[in-house]
DNA sequence: GACTCGTTGTTACCGCTGTAAACATACCGC
DNA sequence: GCGGTATGTTTACAGCGGTAACAACGAGTC
């Protein structure tokens, strides 16, 4: 009665075009190394004419848009992962999270520079992306209010914190993966692990320490 | 024909074509909220055929090219009139570069995405911008030098507190640059300045105190 | 003033892109 | 086995960045 995956090739239908097609447009991101590939080009790889994608997807950019929430949700499991490995200590939390975040960043490049493409984000389109963003960025904003109930941070503090410790991580994220931390300029002799580590510890500590009067 | 084509105003030769084209794609860019523009419009923007440009760019990368040198010089101009605003303290002079440098990137949105396009930073190509870039960081550097030359932090910490930093100001700039910060999630009841200041206040504080034992 | 020549425009064209419309084939429920 | 619906193909088109050949201007020289 269901449908039995097809395993005939009968190479006229593909069999899981709308798949294919993503792991193909996120093939060709990764070996250029940047966000941009064509769809003629990712439909031709899979084997298919390059208006097969239009039977799957409204246009070009819906692509775009199945690969940011997909990342999004990545993100919230490696997030996910970090919270929990951390043992329900608040701070601890949040560093292994931005440790998560940036590693993510890193190793998956296609990934997170869609997901923070402006235009996706535009207020009235693709509320799919803004649902898994809210998951995502929910992880972090758990460990904060944690840490609040623990008393390491007041409550004033919690969304000045979320901003803190996320902008911390986003332009550790985006730095890195954009090898612009290579410059001999910033260039450390710490290990881009250690690094993460620092500027973790320095947000958090830098919160945890303060009672805003701003 | 050659007789009927000349007009009153004989605007064959435009005067200062360069100049135009990018002040056009700069119009442009800020229009849409993005950092994409098409050859043709900014020309036909301008009231010039679209291969004119050819003059005097090489191809349309060399107009984002000169856009992103022009972005850094404008960076480093802010970020050196927020040192000498600080009066030689150099924590004070690194959370008045931390305001600078979002706030720069908030109002020059078309800059500051161009700036950091991913493909105008490979290794071989576009010196002039790694030029400019290093001239803008080392803005900052040179703050952190000068705060580790005070006490305020270990020598050990100088690239790290960099990288802390830089982060930290980079993600912030790019969250409010991209509007990702008005998500009720994160939607906070201070203004955009003082949550500048917060995450400014927070790494720097960060930092000082701590005496890496990474 | 006319001749020259380099600079800065133009038009014609190329191959490539995303997208629409019309057509073709394979699968599934009856 | 038949008909409808997915799913794929072919064809066509306007817009893109870029090249080549040509045209107009502006300045310097006689």
């Amino acid at each position: 009665m269901r449908a039995s995956l097809r395993k005939t090739k009968s190479a006229y239908h593909h069999g899981n075009l709308p798949k294919a097609l993503i792991r193909a447009a996120l093939e060709l991101m990764a070996k250029k190394e940047d966000a941009s590939f064509t769809l003629r080009e990712v439909s031709h790889r899979v084997g298919v004419s390059h208006v097969a994608a239009y039977r799957h997807f409204r246009d070009k950019t819906a692509i775009l848009a199945k690969i940011a929430e997909e990342g999004f949700y990545g993100l919230q499991r490696v997030l996910t992962a970090a919270n929990q490995e951390a043992n329900l200590q608040p701070l601890e939390q949040i560093r292994k999270q931005t440790q998560a975040y940036v590693k993510f960043a890193v190793e998956h490049p296609e990934h997170f520079r869609v997901m923070f493409q402006a235009d996706l984000h535009a207020p009235g389109t693709h509320l799919d992306i803004q649902v898994a963003k809210g998951k995502a960025l929910g992880c972090l904003r758990r460990a904060t209010l944690a840490a609040q109930r623990q008393g390491a941070i007041s409550e004033a503090d919690i969304k000045p914190m979320v901003i803190g410790c996320w902008s911390a991580m986003h332009g550790l994220a985006i730095l890195a993966m954009d090898h612009q931390l290579e410059s001999p300029l910033v260039e450390s002799t710490l290990s881009l692990s250690q690094v993460i580590d620092s500027v973790a510890k320095a947000v958090v500590s830098g919160y945890a320490r303060e009672r805003t009067q701003i």
